[in-house]
DNA sequence: ACCTGAACACCGTTCAAGT
DNA sequence: ACCTGAACACCGTTCAAGT
């Protein structure tokens, strides 16, 4: 399964690069050559290193040992380079065989988490994904092996299609969620603590609702959380009169 | 109903703004005083004329005719600032009135329906809010009224409270998704066709499902998708058996 | 208690000029 | 076709010093 998305990768960095012999001057302290795949495989280090907030296209130029202005020959803007990054991510992803048709629920529960639990090692560049529409190989391999799963539920193309959408933007916002949204840990808990303070002393006349519900209110997201999510979108999905 | 909000939206302004009486000096051109309040209608203004990614420190501070250090008595940081903005814009949200239990599920998608527009007139907004955890009186007040129409669907409170956060999450994130996403009209346009490029031109022999379902996927957002997903997820969380 | 001036430490992107 | 140098046009936030 792993294997069939390398070589869709390898097209995919084609796309863009400008083709580039590594020309061998063994003279020199060899500075490899720039090319798609070596930017984001920087970029990809740099992240893993330091977090998303880090790999900005001079920081990154840094690295290569260039200026900015080169990067722009081998992606658009920032928000592509974040696009490649997730398809980067994505190639770990393992996707579910053939299976048992019954299995459908299950194995999209399980696909979802995995993607999921991708991201959230990553937090800022789900952020960021969050506002992209991602398009690499293998996030469409992803996008098809989820809309199969559905298929083989019995759904049809529209609800299928549209659902797809709506389990991978909460995936995707669940992940942005998780972590550090601020580089300052302090601050991060003082901002989660906002919400958390308002909900805890919120008065019960002027907000019955959320005093009646306060406990599940703050009842944090986790895994339970998402599995519960995923399911009731499911549900939705497959029961859609669409 | 409106009525209602208005008064928390002044004791919300009065938690983080220091007393400050406005000092009527004739004999000055009268630079209105500094508030949470002045701040905050400034923003709305830049934000209503320009889009919010004019709305910076800086440009706010020179608007106030003060420094950018200036605004920091007032909000801990950009991010809050936001959060105050999107509670601002939720003032003018109309809330359903007491109604009939039984139209639980369409007052749901009608609040849903009419908080999603609220925010499209304001894209970057949107972005901003889907990383964000807003706790604004006006936005717990929505939280409140969300909470209890499900709990008049028979919804118990843990999948009640899940709930109404999948359910703004997906109409923050609808709303984000429209309009300009970059401030170039042309980027813009070239992003949204990668993807449907990539999935109009997605080879069916790697992509099956992708190719099954072509039409489907490029079928365009609008208001039929928004209220498909509400009522899906409406759906799949008031079956919920947790 | 608040505001000012000024700095610190950065950004993404473009473009003329070179090779 | 690509890379370089340099600029353009900005950011959020902090902090000592003033009032």
């Amino acid at each position: 399964m792993r294997g069939a998305v390398a070589p869709a990768a390898v097209f995919y960095d084609h796309v863009m690069s400008p083709r580039r012999e590594p020309v061998s001057r063994r003279d020199r302290p060899a500075k490899p050559p720039l090319s798609r795949a070596a930017l984001v495989g920087a970029a990809l280090r740099i992240m893993r290193d330091e977090g998303l907030e880090r790999v900005t296209m001079r920081r990154l130029a840094a690295e290569l040992d260039t200026g900015p202005a080169a990067l722009y020959v081998y992606v658009r803007n920032a928000a592509e380079l974040h696009g490649a990054l997730l398809d980067a991510l994505l190639a770990d992803l393992p996707l579910p065989g053939p299976g048992t048709p019954s299995r459908w629920r299950d194995d999209l529960v399980e696909l979802l988490c995995a993607y999921t639990s991708l991201l959230i090692g990553h937090p800022s560049l789900a952020r960021s994904v969050l506002l992209l529409r991602p398009y690499g190989p293998n996030f469409l391999r992803l996008f098809d092996t989820l809309l199969g799963l559905l298929r083989a539920g019995g759904v049809r193309p529209r609800p299928a299609a549209w659902g797809v959408d709506l389990l991978l933007q909460h995936a995707t916002a669940t992940a942005a969620e998780q972590g550090t949204r601020s580089a300052d840990a302090a601050t991060e808990a003082a901002e989660e603590q906002a919400l958390a303070t308002a909900i805890a002393e919120a008065d019960a006349a002027a907000y019955p609702q959320i005093a009646h519900a306060r406990d599940e209110l703050l009842s944090g997201p986790g895994e339970e959380r998402l599995r519960w999510s995923l399911t009731a979108m499911i549900d939705g999905i497959a029961g859609s009169r669409a």
